[in-house]
DNA sequence: TTGTATGCGTTATCAA
DNA sequence: TTGATAACGCATACAA
C-alpha cells in the first residue's frame, strides 16, 4: 500500500493524497473525505524514508547513551536532558549498553548502526567510560552533534559537561577529619572505568597535601553496577579479621549501600564502628536506614546542561567545543 | 555530500561508490582505496533515508515505552527485553513518558510521531495506563508489530505478557493471616493508574471469601512514582492519631520505602508495631533496613517474554495476538 | 570490474 | 482545486 494505490482508489493523484494528508486545508472538502476513508479503509500509512528522502527534516529523536540503567544516577540524568529537550519538541530515548560497556568495538558499531539508520538527530553519552582511545575514532563519522556527560579528559574536543570531582572530594575530607576520622578507606568499581582512576588521583593529591598518603590495602574494588557485589565484598572483609579504616568513601551510592547493609548484617553500627560517604546521592540514599552522607552531584543539572548543550550545537553546528563544569555538595546525612 | 559527489571526485560511478560501500570485495583493490579516501576526506555520510527507501531493511531499533524510568522496576523490565533482543542484532531504546503519562492526547502524539519517524521496527509498551480507551485508537495506525506489558484488560486484542496479579494477592494474604495479621491496609499510586483499580478489585474478591471486607479508610493514596510522597503521607498517618491497620500492603516498593522510613522516624517498629508488604521487589528491597517482604514479579521474565513475542510478531505479522501470563511469588523478609 | 539506467514512495513546483 | 512530473539519494539489474 503506497500512495499510487491511494490515489487510484480514491481517483485522485498522488499530489492531491500527499496534500490531504499534509495541507488538508488545500483540499476541496468532499476529495478530503474520499480519499481519507480510502486510507483509513486500507490502514495505510506513509514512507517515513521515502518522505524523509523528498523533504528532510528532523527526526525529533534524541539518543542518550548510558552505561547502565541500574544505577539511578543515570535516569535522574535522563530525567534533566528530557525535561529540556521535550520543551522543544524531542524525544529523548535512553539506550543502556550493559553487558557491552566493556566492549569498544561492539560500541563503535553501536554508534554506527545508529548513525547509518538516521534514527537521530543528536547524541549525549554519559559516563567516563566511552572515552577511550580506542573508541573516540568512531565518533567523527557520525556526523551529528555529540554532548559527552562526565567524559574522561581525552574527550577534550567534544562538548561536555563535567563534575568538579575534586571540589567533592575536597569537601568530604573537610568534613571527615571535623568529625575527627582520619583512616579513609575507598571502594571503587574498577580501574577500567576513567571515574575511578580520576577521584583516586584527587583523593591521593589532597592527602599528599596534608603530608598523609592512601593506604594501598584499603582501596577496594567493588562495582558500580550491583549494590550485591559490594555487599558481598564488605562482608568479606569484616570476617578477615584484617585492619580496616574507620570511614568507607564509596564512589558511588549503589556501593555504599551494599557495605552499609554488610556492616549492619555483621552486628557492627553505622556511624559508631564505621561510617559510610557514598556519592552520587541518589534518591534512595536518604531513606536508607541509617540514611547516607553522600557527595551530591547536581545530577539533573548536568542532564539538562547537556540537552542545552546539545540544542545549540543542532541549530548551529559550527560552535566551538565547550566544557561546561558543575559544582558537587556535600549533603551530610546519618551514615557519617 | 552526496554518493554522487563522490563518484565525481573519485572519477569513478555512483554505482561504483555505492558497491565500495555496500560490498567492497566486489571493486577492484585501487578503485575502492581511491573512492575510501574521498569518502574519508569529505566526511562523507550516506543519506539513510534513501537507503532504506532504495532497499528496504529493518532498522535494528525497537522502542519501549515506560511510565517512568524512575521506578527501578521498568529497567529491570528493559534489561530482560535487552538481553533477548541484542542477541538477534536489535536495539533497545527505552523511552520514559514521565510527565506525559496523563495526557492521552500527547501519548497518541508520541506514538504517531515515532511511527511516522519509522525508525524502528517494533514497539514494547509497559505499564498498564497506556490502554485507556482514548489511547487505544492511536494504535492501529502504527503498521508496526507491538506486544504490551500488563497492559489493562481493555487491550485484549493486543499481544501482552502479564502478571498472575490475583495469585500474588492471595499468596500475601495466606502468608499475612498465618502470621496472626488480620487488618489490612492498602496503599496505592492513583485511581487512574489501571492496575490500582486491578490489585484493588483482587483484594476485595479475596476478603469477600472469608467474609471479610477492606475497610474503605484503609484504602490510602499515595504515587508510584517517588518515595517522597509515601514518606510524607505516612508520617501524617501516623501524626493523625488515627485508627491505623497492622499491615500495609504497598503496591510498589518505592511506596513500601516511603511509608517504612516514616514508621521508623516516627519512633515505631517494623514489623512489631507495624508490618509492610510491597510489590515488585525490586533490587533495593533486599538491602533496606528492615528488609523488605516483597510481592515479586518475575520482572526480567516479563521483559524478556514481551521481547520473544516481539521478534515472533516481526518475523511473522499475521499471528493472532496472544496473552501470557508469568506467575509472581512473595518474598518473605524482616518487615513482615 | 565498472557504468547506465531505473525504481523506491514521497513532496513540491508548475500548469491547467 | 487538482494533476503531471521532476527531484530527493541510493541500490541494483543489466549491459558493457
Amino acid at each position: 500500500m503506497n500512495i499510487k494505490d491511494i490515489a487510484k482508489q480514491a481517483g485522485v493523484s498522488t499530489a492531491t493524497v500527499s496534500r490531504a494528508l499534509n495541507n488538508p486545508e488545500k483540499v476541496k472538502k468532499d476529495t478530503l473525505e474520499r480519499v481519507m476513508r480510502v486510507i483509513d479503509d486500507n490502514q495505510y500509512s506513509l514512507n517515513p524514508f521515502a518522505r524523509n528522502l523528498a523533504s528532510p527534516g528532523r527526526t525529533n529523536n534524541i539518543v542518550m547513551l548510558i552505561p547502565n540503567l541500574a544505577n539511578p544516577f543515570f535516569f535522574e540524568l535522563i530525567k534533566g536532558a528530557e525535561t529540556v529537550l521535550s520543551e522543544y519538541g524531542y524525544y529523548l530515548h535512553a539506550h543502556s549498553l550493559g553487558l557491552h560497556i566493556n566492549d569498544s568495538v561492539m560500541l563503535e558499531k553501536i554508534i554506527d548502526d545508529l548513525g547509518n539508520e538516521g534514527f537521530f538527530d543528536g547524541l549525549i553519552l554519559a559516563g567516563s567510560l566511552f572515552f577511550n582511545k580506542a573508541f573516540i575514532p568512531g565518533i567523527p563519522k557520525l556526523s551529528k552533534p555529540i554532548v559527552c556527560i562526565n567524559p574522561n579528559p581525552i574527550a577534550n574536543d567534544l562538548d561536555s559537561v563535567l563534575v568538579d570531582e575534586r571540589t567533592g572530594i575536597w569537601l568530604t575530607y573537610e568534613h571527615l577529619t571535623k568529625k575527627g576520622y582520619n583512616n579513609i578507606g575507598v571502594i571503587h568499581g574498577g580501574y577500567h572505568i576513567d571515574l575511578t582512576v580520576r577521584k583516586l588521583k584527587y583523593v591521593k593529591e589532597l592527602l599528599a597535601d596534608f603530608n598523609l598518603t592512601l593506604k594501598e590495602e584499603w582501596i577496594y574494588e567493588s562495582s558500580y553496577d550491583t549494590i550485591e557485589d559490594s555487599y558481598r565484598i564488605m562482608s568479606g572483609l569484616l570476617q578477615s579479621g584484617r585492619e580496616l579504616p574507620q570511614v568507607f568513601l564509596c564512589l558511588n551510592d549503589l556501593m555504599a549501600i551494599g557495605i552499609s547493609r554488610a556492616i549492619l548484617d555483621k552486628g557492627y553500627s553505622i556511624p559508631k564502628d564505621f561510617a559510610v560517604v557514598g556519592s552520587d546521592d541518589i534518591s534512595f540514599s536518604k531513606y536508607f536506614n541509617p540514611s547516607l552522607t553522600s557527595i551530591k552531584v547536581p545530577t539533573e543539572d548536568l542532564g539538562k546542561t547537556a540537552a542545552r548543550i546539545l540544542l545549540n550545537k543542532m541549530s548551529n553546528p559550527n560552535l566551538p567545543p565547550q566544557r561546561i563544569y558543575l559544582p558537587p555538595t556535600l549533603i551530610v546525612r546519618e551514615s557519617c
